[in-house]
DNA sequence: GGATTTTGGAGAGATACACTATCCATGTGG
DNA sequence: CCACATGGATAGTGTATCTCTCCAAAATCC
């Protein structure tokens, strides 16, 4: 098929499929004249592919270029392929020497610790929990820093059943994508469903009839 | 104190609390003369507020706001607060009619159901979670959508610590600032927590030489 | 077979966003 | 007294993601 047919199949505008070849996130076409390319099923997909994570995921395209790297990468273990998806798709802590920050690593490093977690050293979450357990102090808000055992736990919960899904696959290609597009797509999941069972919790913690009535002064 | 002092206190340059100011995200001094207005400890604290919001959660601008003016509107029970910085923090998903659109929010509407979960029809976290299904559905990633049930359950411990934590303060307005800061800095915590699970996880299954005795710590 | 539309490729332009920089009349602090 | 800070407004910067325009060659329509 030409472009016009790709972009109608994609669901995505010839510009902005243009736009994605000259910045590496999709492959050409096969050339077959001076003004002429052919494309594919695969590019159809791959296209799809990008759309999830620009869209959905909201990647920036300089980061969605870095995880299809990643998964293209030949002769890449399913866990190194996921460790540079975590990366790029962390987003980098600068650095501050802000106070408490030591005592915030540390916090990290004991829930890791006392999870029996084997993280890297290097893996960029461990700044961005500690930036997270940084910025709940600073707003005087540390007794919420309590929950950070429940999301741990959840989290452990949350991975395992990830793998668990994907390891029915067969196929390394498939492993890869799914694991990949787990952990893309994954934040916005868990954002999602976080959303609706707080509108129920919140409903029914102060709208239902059960707790207290809500001051009718209030309204 | 003045401008300066703000700025160094709170870690942010002159300029952007300028901006912040023109903006409506910070009130702005005290008048003290045409060219002198006084900052007080609230001014820090909601500076800081603010950087949280952008830096660490993410938020633009322009939803910050919103979910500010929320958090100040008086009169406004925490429920209610609560669903506009839902509201505004839940992107908006754009309504084509792909295919497999309805099929998705009806896979959505049984999910909440299921849970007994009471959540309103418009709430934009149901059309978050229904592109999701759609998208992976169209990537032919039908068997992770197996997950959602976990995720389901998790999204719903994690509401339920939440509040607790929060029902524990004093003042609706602290409660309402901790809900909120859940919400919004929430999304980056079970993030940040999901991608260390996960290394952990993916190590466990991929690299480790042998099955490993169970995490004491899990439950 | 001629008119119209589409194509590939590349550079320039558009738009949005979140700041920064500059200016200047008015204050403040040493 | 005087360098420096302040408040307020306007303009400019840098980044990111498209979107537009151009052109000759190719395809499609009638």
């Amino acid at each position: 098929m030409r472009i016009g047919e790709l972009s109608r199949r994609a669901g995505v505008p010839v510009p902005t499929i243009k736009y994605y070849v000259r910045e590496g996130l999709i492959p050409g076409g096969e050339r077959i004249g001076p003004n002429q390319a052919r494309y594919d099923e695969a590019h159809i997909h791959r296209l799809k592919l990008v759309r999830a994570m620009v869209e959905v995921g909201k990647l920036s395209v300089a980061t969605t270029r870095e995880v299809l790297s990643a998964i293209d990468s030949p002769g890449s273990s399913l866990h190194e392929v996921l460790g540079i998806a975590q990366a790029a798709v962390t987003p980098q802590v600068t650095a501050s020497d802000r106070a408490g920050w030591t005592l915030a690593e540390q916090v990290v490093t004991e829930l890791v610790a006392r999870r029996g977690w084997v993280v890297k050293e290097s893996n960029p979450a461990r700044q961005a929990l500690a930036q997270l357990v940084v910025t709940f102090r600073d707003l005087g808000q540390d007794d919420l820093l309590g929950v950070l055992e429940d999301y741990a736990a959840v989290a452990e919960r949350l991975a395992a059943a990830e793998l668990a899904a994907i390891g029915h696959r067969e196929g390394v290609d498939s492993k890869v994508e799914g694991a990949v597009l787990g952990t893309v797509l994954g934040d916005a999941l868990i954002g999602a469903m976080r959303r609706l069972a707080q509108a129920d919790a919140s409903h029914r913690a102060f709208e239902g009839a059960a707790g207290r009535a809500p001051d009718p002064a209030a309204r």
